[in-house]
DNA sequence: TTTGTTTATTGCAATATTACGATTAATGTA
DNA sequence: TACATTAATCGTAATATTGCAATAAACAAA
């Protein structure tokens, strides 16, 4: 079917799933490493760091801003994107919680 | 294309976006949340607990077991899933260190 | 051996994702 | 105004994912 059935999971469930997607493709990790890197947040570069087309950046970075973990400022023609720290470390807050599970109870087999 | 064009970014890059896809759905995010918790590690009450066909559970603890985050033992007729915990240690590491960069030097604008 | 129980696999339909050419929109500059 | 530059959007093709019915496989017990 290629669709969740998100009504069948919790609410947290679902936002650890939605943060998880949106890294679960490598350019997407590749942008946000660069926006991390590159303080200066010089944007339409990632189209040249990154080996994809325009329109395929500019469909990553609309997911990306989409989930909050980005904003973007236009600047002239050129558009700035950058690390949107507040929701970032909200994000990374619910994600660690999740990667951070006990794990003494678990591997009984 | 649907295609993900992993040989032009690097190997982190890669290996950070494949942990990250399988985080991507609620169901795993719910089986292990459900491994974590039930340290016995009885498993076909994964079918009854969340609530897909038992064909679909399987197919997801196969993506789970195949990206080495948990481990199936053969009981009888059952089989016991649970937490690796090395590999999960090794696969937090990889995580913590993409979700903890440095926030200092971003949101220039 | 037959039967029941549990899990894996197969096959397929529905939907989602990824990528990019072509185009459009927005803005700066001559 | 006309032109150049940059980024977003549209449309579409190729591929991936999700879910499940049907079936197979593995094992225990009678």
């Amino acid at each position: 079917m290629g669709l969740a059935k998100t009504e069948m999971f919790t609410d947290l469930q679902n936002e650890i799933a939605l943060f998880a997607k949106v890294f679960g493709h490598p350019a997407r990790v590749a942008i946000l490493q660069h926006l991390f890197k590159i303080n200066n947040c010089i944007c339409g570069d990632l189209v040249n760091e990154i080996g994809l087309a325009q329109p395929t950046i500019s469909q990553h970075l609309k997911e990306l801003k989409h989930l909050g973990l980005i904003k973007g400022n236009v600047e002239g023609t050129s558009v700035c994107y950058c690390i949107d720290t507040v929701n970032w470390t909200k994000m990374k807050e619910v994600m660690s919680q999740f990667l951070n599970q006990d794990l003494n109870k678990s591997e009984c087999c």
